[in-house]
DNA sequence: TAAATACTAGAATTATGTTCTAATCGTGGC
DNA sequence: GCCACGATTAGAACATAATTCTAGTATTTA
């Protein structure tokens, strides 16, 4: 095992124990102290990979944007039709809620002020999935498959009642999971998005 | 002056004071003492009210609930027609974030896990609020203006965009405000519940 | 008026995040 | 193959900031 590998490994183990206890008492409550327990990490390692708690919570909250938005792409890019792409998305959302809820839970949370360099690596993701999504709309919105709206709005239509949803269903205010209800969103993203 | 006047007087003032460098610095990275200076309030005093600084929290959040629900109540309740209602509480929605969007961006980020206490606080108000929204919903569905849904479906329909934009403004990651579209929200709201 | 209670005050304590110094490991140049 | 340098690990020491504690003061109640 080289010394990359372990390192890589040792990080890895870092932000997976720290969801575990960021997901059970908040960030505030956990300590670095248990987390460096957990994850078999010296006080000298953590530091420097990470900086401090912070680091730790926004390394975690890049990897798992990331992780998502890599996942998101992959279910829509292959859809064809206007119908079945926006369909895709919510049904990918709620699938993704329902299987990774702490991780769900914790990116939903918005538990931590981001520093401006986790800030500059989000708006690079977040541009490089909005050109995507904005070519993929281009051609529906053109054919008059899809309304014209200002830009912004698409994501909040289509995504907005998924996601509150979705926080309902992890906060405990609501019993059915996103996949349970997972037609009726994206029947309605997809009455709210249409030409009529 | 009375006592309990300048206690309540004490308490609203840590709440404000509180709010106002939660919303700056998050909560992690406001010290209690700051709060204490500019609130002018002793040690002894701020844990006798609240316990700890996530009562301080804890209690900000409640009342910004109980705020929010209070208003939206007299927002909705005078509509009579389905169409004037749904729209009025997007409207209602996108007016309190936009004017109150410190305290918005506070309670829509639910930077705390709040203690079983206030929880069952939260719950109870939710759950007033939730009886009149039924209330105010059951004849319009009976009557069949509005679509007949699973009862936990309509809250994440009908504001789910609405809170979703707001997010987004409130981050920076969208530039107008939710008054702004408030019209768009609206009406796709209403598309979303009417019946078809 | 006396006793109990609610509240204020700030010094003392503790908990916990973070820094620092030193040691170790692995890799690339000679 | 060996040396030197940077990257990484280690944990004791430190500093900061949350919280507790003891004591005192005002207010209500019996």
């Amino acid at each position: 095992m080289t010394r990359q590998t372990q390192t890589s490994a040792l990080k890895s183990r870092v932000i997976e124990v720290a969801l575990a206890h960021f997901s059970e008492v908040g960030i505030a409550r956990t300590n670095v102290g248990d987390i460096l327990k957990d994850a078999n990490c010296s006080v000298g390692s953590l530091y420097h990979h990470f900086g401090n708690k912070e680091g730790i919570a926004e390394a975690l909250f890049v990897d798992g944007v990331s992780q998502f938005n890599t996942n998101l792409l992959a279910a829509l890019l292959p859809r064809h039709s206007a119908n079945n792409g926006i369909k895709s998305i919510v049904t990918f959302c709620c699938e993704w809620v329902t299987d990774q809820s702490r991780l769900a839970a914790y990116l939903l949370s918005r538990e931590i002020k981001l520093s401006n360099s986790a800030k500059e690596e989000l708006r690079e993701m977040d541009g490089a999935l909005a050109q995507s999504l904005f070519d993929w709309f281009v051609p529906h919105v053109k054919s008059g498959t899809l309304q014209e709206l200002p830009t912004g709005m698409y994501v909040p239509l289509i995504c907005g009642p998924t996601l509150e949803h979705s926080r309902m269903w992890l906060s405990g205010r609501s019993r059915k999971s996103p996949r349970d209800v997972s037609p009726i969103l994206a029947e309605a993203a997809w009455q709210s998005v249409k030409r009529t």
